[in-house]
RNA sequence: GGCGUGUUCGUCCAGUGGUGAGGACACCGGAAUCUCAAUCCGGAAACACGGGUUCGAUCCCCGUACGCGCUACCA
């Protein structure tokens, strides 16, 4: 056992105790029963969407219970820090929703970053030094490299335990040695976990849990010859969550493997354990099996994929409530955002995310919109991310909203589904915008191969005893009444009959008037498109086909 | 390898010691139609496998397989 006084020396002179962190950051004044969680995302790149679906349920759980949700940047990891992590994590959250309480300068817990927290680990390191409870290791790389591949190739676990812990026990002497000579070191947790140990604990989603104790000397503190001297993920987790009066710690399932560890860690330091939900992770269909989603290999893993493609932010919320309690996933919208998660309802088995699910609900979500609304939302999406969308809507506001109208609206039993995302509005939508629109030749091939002089005789007919008329029928007969006269026939079925005889049937030719008006062999209905566009248009459209 | 954890239609979820195992999305077929969307009707589709316990197991127990995770001075 180490000195006092060299346990001391380690550290700055002026490193407060431990009373002096309780005092700063006393508990909080809560009702019974309510709940601070949060979620340390580690700022090495964009938010995942799993990040996303923690913190929602993170969100959920504190702000019915009556508690309060944090958001601690977890970067102790700096050589893996990517720039602009932390302002892509706070556009992520706004844009959903799911702001916390406490983040950045807001809240008396903080600082919110842990590279910003090192003399608050540094007393507790100090204090378990001093306790005996970790010590000092000046094992190098290849020593720690050549334990795991004897330890491998005798078929041992892996770790620095036991026999293989060789800074455990070193003499003061040994280790005031290396001090001396300037060594850089780690510290470690002196581990009382005991061979064949085993340990249980509860879980809020999984209930009651038994593992092995852990009994690796785990690093607690990384090496003394860096700049920062900041700790291991295990350690922050037991200082900050204390201090900030975390109670309910919900995480990703990959943790509880280290829950022996954190246990072993709280009651070291003195600290009162707190409660954890594991969370299944999201996976990814990968040919006959899944997978976790890849930061690397899938775009939907980023938060920013949904934001990009404009995924009205409702409809992710309810998908991925969805999932966390399945039961939600069966009530309309409004009911199952209000409704509180409970983690007792939470899958266990990791679910795969579906876009094709997530596109359906924001249909479902996109269709019960007013029209302004819609154009609402689709000029804020595409402030950041179509900027001639934005100019042309802005210009034609009065046009975008009647076109809008068309097959959706209140009067409307069935409206069309055909938005999902804002970045579908274009491609739907935009052929109502003359700025957005180029002229169909008759000789364009989404006319479905018509002969040429057919199309331009049929268009120079149309427009030429064109009328606007009011009644969908009456409107529509300007294109039978045409057919006979240039070649159609009356209906598929005599077409069929006599495929020679015709260039096509009524099909066929309405289509040429679809594909002039709208650039697209698919449609929302015609008559509703041509009143929307306005006698002028029409022609003009229609016109070019000559 | 060790440890942990999980496994109901393709997907997301319900469900029960005795059920025709239910819904939603997707898929297929049909109706309607000027195309698409929407809509309506219909269809196919699952309790991973093997042992127990039991009069009876999808459900309880034990194994096996497979998936996922941990086994870092990454979180």
């Amino acid at each position: 056992m180490l000195d006092r006084a060299v346990v001391d020396a380690l550290f700055p002179s002026g490193l407060p105790e431990p009373e002096h962190w309780e005092k700063q950051y006393p508990p909080r004044q809560l009702p019974d029963g309510a709940k601070v969680t949060r979620l340390g995302p580690s700022p090495t790149g964009f938010l995942h969407i799993g990040g996303l679906y923690v913190g929602m349920i993170d969100r959920d759980i504190s702000t019915h219970s009556g508690g309060a949700y944090l958001l601690r940047v977890e970067d102790t990891d700096q050589a893996r820090e990517v720039e602009g992590a932390v302002e892509q994590f706070g556009r992520a959250f706004a844009y959903f929703g799911i702001q916390p309480d406490e983040e950045g300068e807001r809240g008396d817990y903080g600082p919110y970053f842990q590279s910003q927290r090192e003399a608050v680990y540094l007393t507790y390191v100090r204090e378990l030094l001093r306790q005996d409870k970790a010590y000092l290791c000046f094992a190098t790389k290849d020593e720690l490299a050549d334990i795991t591949a004897r330890q491998q190739a005798t078929k041992l676990p892996t770790g620095y335990y036991g026999r293989w812990a060789i800074w455990r026990d070193k003499s003061a002497e040994e280790v005031q040695a290396k001090l001396d000579a300037g060594e850089p070191y780690v510290v470690r947790f002196r581990s009382p976990g005991k061979a064949g140990e085993r340990v249980g604990f509860v879980d809020a989603i999984r209930g009651q849990l038994e593992h092995e104790a852990n009994r690796n000397d785990v690093v607690v503190l990384k090496a003394s010859d860096s700049e920062l001297r900041l700790p291991t993920y295990h350690f922050a987790h037991a200082v900050d969550d204390h201090l900030m009066r975390v109670n309910l710690v919900i995480r990703g399932e990959e943790w509880i493997s280290s829950v022996p560890t954190h246990l072993q860690l709280f009651d070291a330091l003195g600290f009162e354990r707190v409660e954890y939900a594991h969370i299944a992770p999201l996976m990814k269909q990968q040919g006959g099996s899944r997978r976790k989603l890849s930061k690397r290999k899938d775009p939907e893993a980023s938060v920013d994929f949904y934001i990009e493609a404009g995924f009205p932010a409702p409809a992710v919320q309810y998908y991925l409530r969805g999932l966390a309690n399945g039961r939600l996933a069966e009530l309309p919208l409004d009911e199952a955002l209000a409704t509180p998660l409970s983690l007792g309802d939470c899958g266990v088995a990791g679910p795969l995310v579906d876009l094709v699910k997530l596109e359906d609900i924001a249909a479902d979500y996109v269709a019960n919109l007013s029209g302004e609304d819609i154009l609402a939302l689709v000029q804020e999406w595409a402030a950041t991310h179509d900027a001639t969308l934005v100019d042309v809507l802005t210009a034609e506001r009065d046009l975008a909203l009647r076109a809008l109208t068309v097959e959706r609206g209140p009067e409307v039993a069935n409206p069309r589904k055909d938005l999902r995302k804002w970045s579908d509005f274009r491609p739907a939508y935009g052929f109502f915008f003359a700025q957005l629109f180029e002229l169909v030749d008759n000789g364009d091939e989404r006319l479905g191969g018509v002969d040429p002089k057919v199309v331009s005789a049929f268009a120079a007919d149309f427009a030429d005893n064109y009328a606007d008329l009011e009644d969908g029928g009456e409107w529509f007969n300007q294109i039978r009444g045409l057919l006979e006269k240039h070649g159609f026939a009356p209906n598929p079925k005599e077409y069929k009959k006599n495929p020679d005889a015709f260039h096509g049937s009524v099909r066929e030719a309405a289509q040429l008037i679809r594909v002039a008006l709208t650039g697209s062999t698919k449609s929302p209905d015609l008559h509703a498109v041509a009143r929307t566009l306005g006698q002028d248009e029409v022609l003009r459209r229609v016109r070019s086909l000559v």
